[in-house]
DNA sequence: GCGCCGATGTATCGCGGCGATACATCGGAG
DNA sequence: CTCCGATGTATCGCCGCGATACATCGGCGC
């Protein structure tokens, strides 16, 4: 989880544990936070078992971007050859690990470094999981409703509505990366393309 | 956190393990699981702390309504004197602890045995809560939208409607908190026919 | 010239919760 | 008459969170 997150960072850069943190932030945003209570023991396991190398002293070309401090880091953290192994390996899974709750913003947020293929699989995997539980609360909801309490249906309704908005979302980009792989690498680095939905 | 859950479960009526999980899982819905994991170590926790107590043997009137097992219950667990007064205690928090992320489904969920007044101000809190991280997603995003991945992009993006959609929602139901404090109990229980409980 | 503050930076601890797992019993379908 | 899925109780290891503790640096006001 935080090992997959923070291998696909690694591999964009070699950061230090604060820029880390703050990548993680900003790159998983909303969906979730990953203190440093476990972001320092994920990185200790991960330099045992080889995959990342501590490395001390000058940070001078950290940071690409924005001002940022730059120098004077004190750890940085980078890749190695099996670290990069082990992202390959983790990138290519397309099983439910890679689908549930946890686990699907960090598959989605690294999707740029995705194969198509796995792409499309995680996100009907994820889709399908949702249509599951969709179903789930339905069912649950026509059984019930009558005596439920009025908050706990208004709740029930609630997130009943944000599974079918997340399924709608999945189904959009399931379509936009199919068109993507029929269509050659031309117009595809549009943030949103600007092709019409298509003909049925 | 499942220990206000189980309180105010219990409070409905005695129910065990069993039971208790699924109706947190029908209560709580999508937003929440509440494995056994944390289950069964809770409620030893609250029978050591003396909220509850463990009723063995017949649980003949357990359930009240579908058919449901009813009858051979092992362990049935039942507020105390003291469960009653710690619920009521958690239900009067306004705080922070009632509207953060993994507290407010919870508090939402028994906001019928909840103190209008509080009512209001926890979701108050919560949309405040929200339209903080709002913010700072939106400026994030405004400061780092060029360089984002493609994904990276989307993920924010869906995140930031998530949240607005959220903020809508709290919105809607303050109004509607409002409005129906101001009216005199009338027509209030829309939702639940009035007083209907043995006239089918 | 100095002190304070917020950002940068590294790190640990306790604990709440999850998923997996292990059993055991019961009613009904085949 | 047997097997299966629902009911039922319970534990274990791991993950991640929030709080907390420090330490340094640059810039701000005074």
């Amino acid at each position: 989880m935080l090992e997959l997150a923070v291998l696909g960072l690694l591999h964009e850069s070699p950061l230090h544990g604060y820029e880390l943190r703050s990548r993680l932030k900003a790159t998983l945003g909303t969906f979730r936070a990953f203190s440093y209570g476990s972001l320092y023991p994920t990185l200790r396991r991960m330099r045992d078992a080889g995959w990342i190398v501590e490395d001390e002293g000058d940070a001078e070309v950290v940071a690409d971007a924005p001002v940022l401090t730059g120098r004077r880091g004190k750890v940085v953290y980078k890749l190695t050859a099996d670290g990069k192994e082990r992202l390959t390996e983790l990138l290519a899974e397309a099983g439910p690990s890679a689908w549930e709750d946890e686990t699907f913003g960090v598959h989605f947020a690294f999707f740029g470094q995705t194969d198509p293929e796995v792409r499309v699989r995680i996100l009907e995997g994820r889709r399908t999981r949702l249509e599951e539980r969709r179903e789930g609360v339905r069912s649950s909801l026509a059984r019930t409703r009558s005596r439920l309490d009025r908050y706990t249906l208004q709740l029930q309704e609630h997130g009943l509505e944000s599974v079918e908005r997340e399924v709608r979302w999945l189904t959009e980009l399931i379509e936009t990366e199919r068109r993507s792989s029929q269509a050659p690498a031309e117009e595809l680095s549009r943030t949103t393309p600007p092709t019409e939905r298509g003909a049925p």
